[in-house]
DNA sequence: CCAAAAGTGTTTCCGATACACCCATGT
DNA sequence: ACATGGGTGTATCGGAAACACTTTTGG
């Protein structure tokens, strides 16, 4: 069969940009460039994408092979494509977020993958658009946790009411109100109540809770404003 | 300087998912493919992005070229990237989603350029991936309209409420309260109103509007639930 | 006993919904 | 005059926000 003869190819990257939340504070994985140029320089984790394999597909396996994670949260964001973006060779970027618990691979990210964790207004300057790249993440991340509960694949399994608050309060940058947090979090029935307490943060010491998952993927969608009965398209 | 040797190219393209709207229905800009495999199939507006342009700047010069349409509103939607998506040749595709007004085009649309609209329900069978990209792109302008007063793209300049209804009504396929959505509308301190009317469709008459475009840009992010004062962040 | 954080209760207000009715006019 | 669609008014309900208080327990 004939091939498109006319049409030029060019390189395609994937670039994922990796929230982590430390209990405190919203972070960001970074690794040092190891390719001329800019080796050194601080970057998202990046690579080339295989002709054989889906864009997907690609952003998992750069991310297994430069971090070692698996089966993590990853959403496209979309194309990064200045014919300028990167001075060596003319190449696309496919960007990703991923959101993972910061705790579960801690060790194994900085002393096998020489990988470290940001606080987001420490971002030292990036390689070539990748601050563009983590400006955009942040804005997607924040639009994105404002009307589905994916906040909770940055915690552990059990988490605490005032853990989730403290990471709605550091993706938004913003205080929320206790008691209203509290009572809208549970109103939405995601969250089953453990019998177990975190004596850490508090002298009384807060209840764990878990996800329920079956409501998880049946409220993933909620809540918009304008249309009736929002539930039914999506 | 060096380049990254071992790294292999792929095609890329962009595709244009274009919804119109012509008074009553929302619909659906197809050409019929003029090469082969698949010559006369029906095929959203397709084509390659050269080298040394964006990938923007490509969606746009394709768009112009297969449609003569300039300055369109275009949203990227996701690349789409299956390996085996394109029967032809490896190839990922940048998708575009555009609003137009169908009126301002219609005839140039079909003498020139061949294309036709079809009614969402009566889209045939298309090449490729191209009815996934079409259900993603209506699930997304679905999802975008909801958060964002982006359907005014799909009407004239003037307009009355009822046919700003009967659009939303296509576009979320359900019927809305006559009296609270115009209200609702109203509300949103968006419209203008005209001293005109459209006799048109009534003896009454309905009013013109016409859209307030500093409030436009001012009030394009509203209204998420989850978070106090969602202004602030977008 | 007290400090510090967790958790529950109450009031107010606004926007969403669900209704019924009046208005303008071409036939 | 009347049918047809355009437009306004109003009562009700529920969720969001603002605010105060009680509970628990380690020191």
């Amino acid at each position: 069969m004939q091939k498109y003869t006319n049409a030029k190819k060019v390189l395609v990257a994937t670039d994922c940009i990796i929230f982590g939340f430390d209990g405190w504070n919203l972070k960001l994985l970074l690794v040092q460039r190891n390719i001329e140029p800019e080796i050194g320089r601080w970057s998202l984790m990046g690579g080339f994408m295989e002709p054989d394999e889906s864009p997907d597909a690609a952003a998992n396996r750069v991310l297994e092979q430069r971090t070692g994670l698996k089966n993590v949260y990853m959403d496209q964001l979309r194309v990064f494509g200045n014919p300028d973006r990167d001075p060596v060779e003319r190449a696309l970027s496919i960007a990703y977020f991923a959101l993972i618990d910061i705790h579960q691979y801690e060790k194994q990210l900085s002393d096998e993958y020489h990988a470290e964790w940001f606080l987001l207004d420490e971002v030292p300057e990036l390689i070539f658009d990748h601050n563009e790249m983590l400006k955009l993440a942040h804005k997607q991340l924040m639009y994105k946790a404002a009307l589905h509960p994916i906040l909770f694949q940055l915690l552990p399994e059990k988490f605490t009411i005032p853990q989730l608050q403290a990471l709605y309060e550091g993706v938004f940058e913003t205080k929320f109100d206790d008691r209203n947090f509290s009572r809208k979090l549970l109103s939405t029935g995601l969250l089953v109540k453990l019998n177990e307490k975190d004596k850490q943060s508090s002298k009384k010491g807060a209840f764990y809770y878990t996800l329920d998952k079956s409501h998880y993927i049946k409220n993933f969608n909620a809540f918009l404003n304008l249309v009736p009965n929002p539930d039914k398209f999506f």
